[in-house]
DNA sequence: GGCCAGGTGTAAA
DNA sequence: TTTACACATGGC
């Protein structure tokens, strides 16, 4: 296998590109969700990250400003079925107060921010953060996770590097656009489809992996 | 009852 | 630079 794209024709093959049920995968993408889903989301199931989002919603709590002053006890009763409430709880409200801080606000924070910011905060490692760049700020990033490690795992390739397998996935898809073009008719952006091809590989493996 | 989920930080070898 | 461990709930 020479490069990513024989993963998205597999996966186009098995009727996973036809339907696009939810372009961006990401629940309410280009929102401030996005960014407590990634933190709420380590290690858990995107079930239990629903309810403690439902959870900060019923309170108000799921605006960055909201957030950034909300009491940290009170914040981690209300994710607490997300698991590693405790430790979630510091670093949402830390990361808010850090987007505040340094961006003002959560559109600055989507134009302005990149890896580097991201990845300097506790509780956002490299999955996380581009996860955030991917699907709230629409940043050309192709996010890997569990999924992609086990699905390539399959096809017989593995990455010990994170970013070795992000850069992989990235190219598989750069230089087999005008392909990809056929199946998304118009679409040109290459957010959209590294989104779709992420979020793709993850309905996947919750449905056959 | 054990295993695991859309990881990350820290400490020790 | 690698490995081990803590963080914690709830569904199967």
């Amino acid at each position: 296998m020479q490069n990513s794209f024989k993963i998205f024709e597999f996966l186009k093959n098995k009727g996973y590109l036809k339907e696009l049920r939810d372009p961006l995968w990401w629940p309410n993408s280009g929102t401030f969700e996005v960014v407590v889903g990634a933190i709420l989301t380590q290690q858990t199931k995107w079930q239990k990250v629903e309810k403690a989002l439902e959870n900060l919603k019923n309170e108000q709590l799921l605006s960055l400003e909201a957030l950034a002053e909300c009491d940290t006890k009170k914040l981690s009763t209300l994710i607490k079925p997300s698991g590693f409430y405790n430790t979630k709880a510091k670093r949402l409200k830390l990361l808010a107060n850090n987007i505040l801080r340094d961006f003002e606000n959560f559109e600055n924070f989507k134009e302005r921010v990149d890896r580097e910011w991201l990845l300097s905060q506790k509780g956002l490692g490299k999955e996380s953060s581009d996860s955030i760049l991917c699907y709230a700020c629409y940043r050309d990033i192709l996010p890997v996770d569990s999924y992609t490690n086990r699905l390539l795992k399959r096809f017989g390739y593995e990455f010990s590097e994170y970013d070795e397998l992000r850069e992989w996935m990235e190219d598989g898809v750069l230089s087999n656009l005008d392909k990809i073009a056929e199946i998304y008719g118009e679409e040109k952006s290459i957010n959209k489809i590294f989104a779709r091809f992420h979020g793709k590989i993850v309905e996947y493996g919750k449905e056959e992996g």
